[in-house]
DNA sequence: CCAATTCTGTATTGATTGCTACAGATATGG
DNA sequence: CCATATCTGTAGCAATCAATACAGAATTGG
């Protein structure tokens, strides 16, 4: 996994795959198939890997929360967290552009999965009056993978963990709040901006 | 340029690069070296194309109006424009992780140029009050460019123009405003709302 | 108009790619 | 304890990689 992290998808050779699991060529043919099918292999586990902050972020008590956990979780995994793993986010890295055009696309429907999960929370937090009536889910949702990528991108680029909770700060700005959350209603009575000190 | 695009840097081969360019391998040989220095007389291509967005970013009247001129234009160019060139940025998908370090570097640099091209104009603007005081030039920059890129992905996995400008309306409302622009201030007297229609 | 020079195109170079055949080692089952 | 089956590791497969040697064509200079 770390090795099509860290090189991308056609970067990876076998024998750097080989080399950093310890078996040899026929192995791992006779267990993925070939490179593609131990690739997919990966983000499987990957998903795995990410699916306790995913549980977190759905089960938060309010979109506002749900936000925070999801751009936060996501910071403190793609910062470098000192060699453990690479830093960045595998499904934007790995392959965004390759030779092969599989590649791109199951990372896309990897990704788009995460944002289809986040969509489907605000659709009930809307329909729960937890959101304003004009806020629209799907594109809340895309906001927030759309930050998350970028930084992802960042990170992989060296960015710090601190710089990213900035980034944070100022996404989260940007978050609507429901009247029932929020009475202080403004003028066009959609968004209110943020207090202070929120958390 | 459209094939580094694609394909990645690894992605793309000599065969590729060769007849896309209509030449043979010696031409571009001689030309450019190695296949790294074509991709780095790229990115320089690349970068003059872009320079006209950004002059008009750097120039906008306001911080409010450099946001919004940078997410749109990136968002115009990266949202599929009909086969021209390929969905996405160069600058973010031809090489994030490879097997030679340099290529992902030397991306980092060149969208490294943007970011601080931002962070100096609003270094500017917030000497001049066209920022709240405790704004911070390197966050906001690195917001937008962390949203920007987070579009890019998104467009190059098939997001429309739309889809990426109803995102930009989110990212907008996190926008601080100075108190000079927006004589009704809050509780903490750094965040404004935007209002329902600023365009 | 011809000789010198630059350029273009073909055909390879050695190295590496993803992948596999085959043989030796290990483990299993009765 | 041995025959069988499974697994591991070496070696090498054809194909492709980035990069060139070399020869013929085009162009230039005088």
């Amino acid at each position: 996994m770390t090795v099509f992290w860290r090189k991308g998808y056609e970067g990876a050779s076998l024998a750097d795959l080989t080399e950093a699991m310890g078996i040899n060529p026929p192995s791992l043919y006779a267990a993925f198939g070939n490179k593609e099918g131990l690739f997919r292999a990966v983000l499987e586990r990957y998903d795995a890997r990410r699916q306790a902050l995913m549980d977190r972020v759905i089960a938060a008590s309010d979109p506002r929360s749900v936000a925070r956990i999801f751009l936060e979780g996501v910071a403190d995994f793609s910062a470098d967290t000192g060699g453990r793993t690479p830093p960045g986010c595998l499904l934007v890295q790995s392959g965004l552009s390759c030779s092969d055009a599989d590649i791109p696309q199951a990372l896309a429907e990897h990704r788009a999965e995460k944002e289809r999960a986040l969509r489907e929370r605000f659709e009930r937090d809307k329909k729960a009056d937890r959101l304003p009536k004009d806020a629209n889910p799907a594109t809340l949702a895309s906001y927030l993978v759309a930050v998350a990528n970028g930084m992802c991108i960042q990170a992989a680029a060296g960015a710090t963990r601190k710089q990213l909770h900035d980034v944070i700060e100022i996404a989260l700005a940007a978050w609507p709040l429901s009247a029932k959350t929020e009475p202080r209603s403004d003028d066009d009575g959609t968004r209110a901006m943020r207090t202070a000190v929120d958390k």
